[in-house]
DNA sequence: CTAATACCTCAACCTAACTTGAGGTAAAGC
DNA sequence: GCTTTACCTCAAGTTAGGTTGAGGTATTAG
């Protein structure tokens, strides 16, 4: 099998994940191939390295349109580099460093904050990680207890 | 108000959650209310906390469902004390202490696993994290961000 | 007493990330 | 050449965690 002519099935196979996974970011422009003379879709071997990178990047919880934003940055015109996987790479240790670091500070108020009934006060600082990360909906209320 | 006489729009704006959330997690056996002659529902205070620790266990990147788990180990005949609450803070601590843990290998192995290429590999750490919260539900932990 | 809010139920809709299935074609094995 | 396996497209289904809206009732403020 030469440098561009993975199939669909192998990729799936190599990677460990289903045909229909494939399909699926290629529709989200996660991924490319080229048909060959049947319609059947056709890929260089550098997709092995994007599928994996989208999954570590699952991992640390990162969603695929972020990847997809990511792997913009990547070259057009030639097959990435080491060095340009490595840039992603930096880019998103500084994602997970945040993740890391934000989980810590819920872990260190945890135990004293769930047991003792400051979570709906201002000063819980559970409920008022003054983070980004921990932004959603419209936050709670302060009231007495 | 007597402390079994919140309405949900109150418990709603104290908690800084939507009356629809309420409703939801009714529907989910996460909260309990009673009905008042026109058939609106009221609650007790200790739905408040209630609310909040779903909240913070959300933010742990725990499930409703695991929440609900939790809570079916809360006594079913009197309102919760601190120390029953501890006793789950306790128990989702070890919980956000492994997932610290495998962020954190993840990180360690994210800048050389990505740009050399091992991604594929059978013996790629990030491909093989012999860790359950890795592939726990459907896909990653969703985390905030 | 009346009007403005607040609530009620139920069904449908939403996003993310896929999976499944139907109906049909291409390629590969013997 | 024939049969099995692999692919193709497109639509619809799935799970989590909610949100939105319609049509109707209850409560509350003035």
């Amino acid at each position: 099998m030469s440098e561009a002519n993975w199939t669909v099935g192998r990729v799936a196979k190599r990677c460990g994940v289903k045909v229909s996974t494939l399909h699926f970011y290629e529709t989200r422009g996660l991924i490319q191939s080229w048909r060959n003379a049947g319609n059947q879709r056709r890929y260089k071997a550098d997709v092995l390295r994007r599928i994996s990178v989208i999954k570590a990047a699952q991992k640390m919880g990162i969603s695929l349109e972020e990847i997809k934003q990511a792997f913009s940055t990547l070259p057009d015109n030639r097959t990435p580099t080491a060095a340009d996987w490595q840039t992603l790479s930096t880019w998103w240790r500084d994602d997970l460093d945040a993740r890391i670091d934000y989980l810590q500070r819920l872990r260190d108020s945890l135990t004293g904050c769930i047991g003792c009934g400051c979570l709906s006060m201002k000063n819980c600082p559970i409920y008022n990680e003054d983070d980004k990360l921990a932004s959603e909906g419209s936050g709670p209320v302060i009231l007495d207890r």
